[in-house]
RNA sequence: GGGAGCUUAGCUCAGCUGGUUCAGAGCAUCUGCCUUACAAGCAGAGGGUCACUGGUUCGAACCCAGUAGUUCCCA
């Protein structure tokens, strides 16, 4: 059967996913062997794969590829979370569609439609993951909001609460006024834009026309205000310490407060105050006892207690109240700046500081173990750079914020009583007897409680992900989390080090008292050219599932990693898809030229022996390399080394030397033993591969030879490093200049790789080593190499550090030419000889330089010398 | 405003504990080749004041200080 030219991914992938699927190859359960395990970050359920997902994983599945290929237990755990906020507002959004509006539903229709919502598009993401390749244990897949999932996370939250660890107070959170929630401090995002700072002037209480000037960018909350702040250095305002002012409109008299918080510099150094409405603001009003007037109801709109404008956006008052309070001659003046704003992450809308009831995790003291475990290097950040991150957010954490005022969640475990009591408690009859307990005389019955309508945020499911995902806290003392846990390493991205990482160290010491995982790999942010973060928004990032289409999976999973050094971002160029495409061609050709050969009876020849016994010790120099790589996470380079072998190594030059020539159009036959070899080299080859290139590698294990069904790469055994043999591969590159200068001569002289030459070699250094005349012969096309004492005359030359060689042609010499390269290239040598000299004739290196540096300087001078020497000569024969 | 990192070829990056005339890789570019594995290829070539300025050292891309640009984190 004709094998075709180019490698076609289509007919391949699908295939040896079911077959890999179907002999349970992605199974682990725990037994005798060492177990590697990989947790997914699972991706929100509401999502579908973008390219960051596909770099990820495809870093997750080259590590559990190659430690299943080690023969460890190989366990990679897939699974989704539940995403509450994005979640809630995609069934919102759909609902509103169909002319529903979440408040008309009860909480139980709505959480039907959620659930259906997920059931039918929960699974995109998954299946998405499988087109990668991804070899994940799919028979454990999870989800944060699956039964035994949220029962973790309810009897966590219980537990905690009775350690005293969770508490509920009023505090300043970020409110997102279109999500109707609050939001994490690591859920807003700060951008820069361009703002007005107005001018407000307040009158002096009790007298008839002194002011003071206030500067602000949210006009709309002045009817909150209950203070102004001065420093109390600030000489302008010094004589109004005391005194109070009149805010305008409303008419409210408040204190002239000093605070040395104030920025002198700032505006008019006078800061008008609104502890309902700004974080800064709130804390001086802690300090200071301020009142606090909520003016901004929760859906952005101005309150009753705003007294003006109730009922209308923030955003049409800021408008309104500076029109008004213009006309009423307060501005005093209005400037353009560039300032921060808040958004919400999910909703994009602009984050309004709030005063709310909520539920907060105190970090100070269960961070301790997961910040002293990161430094101490029982958990290893990779790249390390990043340490230093984490450890500043780790000592200045801030309590958790981790009730949501959604539906989609788990719910918080509170029951409160009508008599404002509440309790802590799984459910309402628990909740009752735990009443009863602390006090005989509570009367209140299951029917009386009413349970806390918030549900707990996203991460406080996720945070306990490698260890529910085993049954660990179901199950404590099960085999699974056992066996697994703690996992081996962590591959996710370093904008989530603090929402998730750091939380799950603390998850893992804290309820298992062991580290969730040894090694944390922080991949970068796929970027556009641009240098934009690829996302949907923007509407920048390729379809991974069209580039799959395009380029095949593993031409994509090339593509990716061939340019992604851990932590650094990634700029995406399909080209590099294009690169991993190619190599899988490269590859396929590879397979095309020894699946077409013949097997012959003739002896090996001398060529053939050596390049096997060369290319031997090339591969395992190379995979002690390779090996080294992975060890250290540097994914990229262990892939462009494996690249190397393959292209470079094994195609250009092992292929090329043991290729039987053809004879009247036809290859002759190759003998056994090479052939043999040749099998067991590229089988090799196909095994360092397949981490990268699961695909191509399987279906080619498969035509190289009969195989059982069952044989297969993914379960194949990674090749041993056996001793490398130094000596043969330093010949080679000897070797390999020889025959590269002789085909440069070729190509500058334009003689036709067909026609056939003669080369003589002086060696002038060294014993003769004739073992690899062979190979060159056959890779320049030569019909002799001759070892020579003299200088052949009339002949090109070029000279290497122990030999010189004579290619003697046809066409005259162009002495001039010839001499003008000499003189270049002597030039070159004398520089190299002079800085080799200059530095030995320094007493202070002589003196400070390590021994084995002075003898190869020594060498050097040496090399250098002899190489003078001989194109002197040369020269001097031209004259 | 505070902290951390980065700056090496057109692009993306290596360059560990200073020590080859130390500047390297892949891609891209250029020049030959449609040589029956592969033009998604083969054989070659060119390309860099290692951001800048000083310092330490016998010796600096590498160590130190400052400057500029840039990214991220926190406020």
């Amino acid at each position: 059967m004709e094998i075709p030219k180019t490698y076609d991914p289509k007919i391949t992938e699908d295939k040896w996913y079911s077959h890999w699927l179907k002999h349970k190859f992605f199974k682990s359960t725990p037994d005798d062997r060492e177990p590697y395990t990989i947790v997914i970050p699972p991706p929100n359920v509401t999502g579908v794969l973008h390219m960051g997902h596909m770099l990820n994983n495809t870093i997750q599945d080259v590590l559990i590829r190659r430690a299943r290929m080690q023969g460890k237990n190989a366990c990679w755990v897939p699974g989704t979370d539940h995403a509450s906020i994005a979640t809630e507002a995609k069934v919102v959004a759909l609902l509103k569609e169909q002319g529903i509006n979440k408040t008309d539903l009860t909480r139980e229709d709505f959480l039907k439609h959620a659930w259906e919502w997920k059931e039918k598009y929960g699974g995109i993401i998954l299946k998405q993951l499988e087109k990668l390749g991804a070899s994940c244990d799919w028979d454990r897949t999870r989800f944060t909001m699956e039964e035994d999932l949220s029962e973790a996370v309810i009897d966590v939250f219980i537990d905690l609460y009775n350690k005293g660890q969770i508490y509920r107070g009023v505090r300043m959170v970020n409110w997102d006024p279109q999500g109707l929630t609050a939001v994490s401090d690591e859920e807003v995002l700060h951008k820069e834009v361009n703002s007005k700072l107005f001018y407000v002037k307040y009158k002096i209480e009790g007298t008839a026309d002194e002011w003071i000037t206030i500067a602000t960018t949210r006009p709309e909350t002045i009817l909150g205000d209950t203070a102004v702040c001065v420093h109390p250095e600030d000489e302008r305002y010094k004589n109004l310490h005391g005194k109070r002012c009149i805010i305008p409109m409303v008419n409210r008299s408040v204190p002239i407060i000093t605070d040395d918080y104030i920025t002198m510099e700032f505006g008019t150094g006078a800061l008008k105050v609104t502890p309902a409405h700004d974080i800064n603001d709130y804390n001086l009003g802690v300090k200071h006892k301020l009142e606090v007037i909520d003016t901004i109801a929760a859906d952005g709109k101005m309150s009753e207690s705003a007294k003006f404008y109730i009922g209308e956006d923030r955003f049409t008052v800021r408008k309104k109240i500076a029109k008004d309070l213009e006309e009423m001659g307060h501005i005093v003046k209005v400037e353009d700046i560039k300032n921060k704003v808040g958004y919400s992450e999910r909703t994009n809308a602009v984050i309004e500081p709030k005063l709310s009831m909520q539920w907060f995790l105190k970090m100070d003291q269960v961070s301790k173990p997961a910040l002293e475990n990161v430094l101490n290097g029982e958990i290893k950040l990779i790249p390390e750079k990043f340490v230093n991150t984490y450890k500043h957010w780790m000592e200045n954490v801030h309590d958790w914020c981790i009730s949501r005022q959604l539906w989609w969640g788990q719910r918080i475990p509170a029951w409160y009583a009508p008599d404002g009591t509440f309790l802590v408690a799984k459910t309402g009859e628990d909740a009752i007897n735990l009443a009863k307990k602390s006090n005989p005389n509570f009367k209140f019955q299951v029917s009386d409680l009413r349970q806390d309508e918030d549900v707990l945020d996203t991460w406080f499911s996720s945070w306990l992900w490698p260890i529910s995902v085993f049954d660990g806290f179901k199950n404590p003392d099960g085999e699974d989390i056992k066996y697994y846990y703690p996992t081996n390493d962590l591959v996710t991205a370093p904008e989530i080090l603090f929402f998730w990482v750091a939380r799950m160290i603390i998850a893992g010491y804290e309820y298992r008292g062991q580290k969730p995982f040894t090694n944390v790999y922080l991949t970068g942010i796929v970027r556009d050219k641009q240098g934009r973060k690829m996302s949907k928004s923007l509407g920048n990032s390729p379809d991974p599932i069209d580039l799959i289409n395009q380029y095949g999976a593993d031409g994509v999973r090339v593509g990716m990693l061939l340019c992604s050094p851990a932590g650094n971002d990634l700029p995406f160029d399909e080209s590099m898809c294009e690169q991993g495409r190619n190599f899988s061609n490269k590859v396929w050709n590879a397979f095309r030229l020894i699946k077409g050969w013949e097997i012959g009876d003739a002896k090996q020849s001398e060529a053939s022996k050596i390049a096997v016994k060369w290319f031997d010790a090339k591969f395992n120099e190379q995979l002690i390399i390779i090996n080294d790589l992975y060890s250290k996470y540097r994914m990229s380079e262990a892939l462009m080394t494996t690249y190397k072998l393959v292209w470079d190594d094994f195609c250009a030059w092992y292929l090329e030397m043991i290729k039987p020539e053809f004879v009247d159009g036809k290859s002759l036959p190759i003998d056994k033993a090479t052939y043999d070899s040749t099998i067991l080299f590229f089988e090799k080859i196909l095994k360092v591969l397949h981490p990268f290139m699961p695909f191509i590698t399987e279906e080619i294990w498969h035509l190289i030879g009969e195989r059982d069904e069952k044989d297969c790469i993914i379960v194949a055994e990674w090749p041993k490093s056996i001793d490398k043999n130094e000596e043969i591969v330093k010949h080679f590159e000897v070797v390999m200049e020889v025959i590269t200068n002789i085909r440069n001569l070729r190509k500058q002289k334009n003689i036709s790789p067909k026609e056939k030459l003669q080369v003589f070699e002086k060696v002038n250094q060294g014993e003769v080593i004739k073992t690899y005349d062979d190979i060159i012969v056959k890779l320049c096309n030569l019909s002799s190499f001759e070892y020579v004492n003299e200088k052949v005359e009339n002949a090109f030359s070029f000279v290497l550090k122990h030999a010189e060689f004579f290619v003697p042609l046809s066409q005259n010499i162009d002495v001039e030419a010839e001499k003008e390269r000499l003189a270049k290239d002597l030039e070159y040598n004398k520089g190299f000889l002079k800085s080799v000299e200059i530095k030995l004739a320094n007493e202070k290196f002589l003196a400070n330089a390590k021994p084995e540096l002075l003898e190869n300087e020594r060498k050097k001078q040496a090399d250098a010398l002899a190489k003078i020497k001989a194109i002197e000569e040369q020269l001097a024969s031209l004259n």
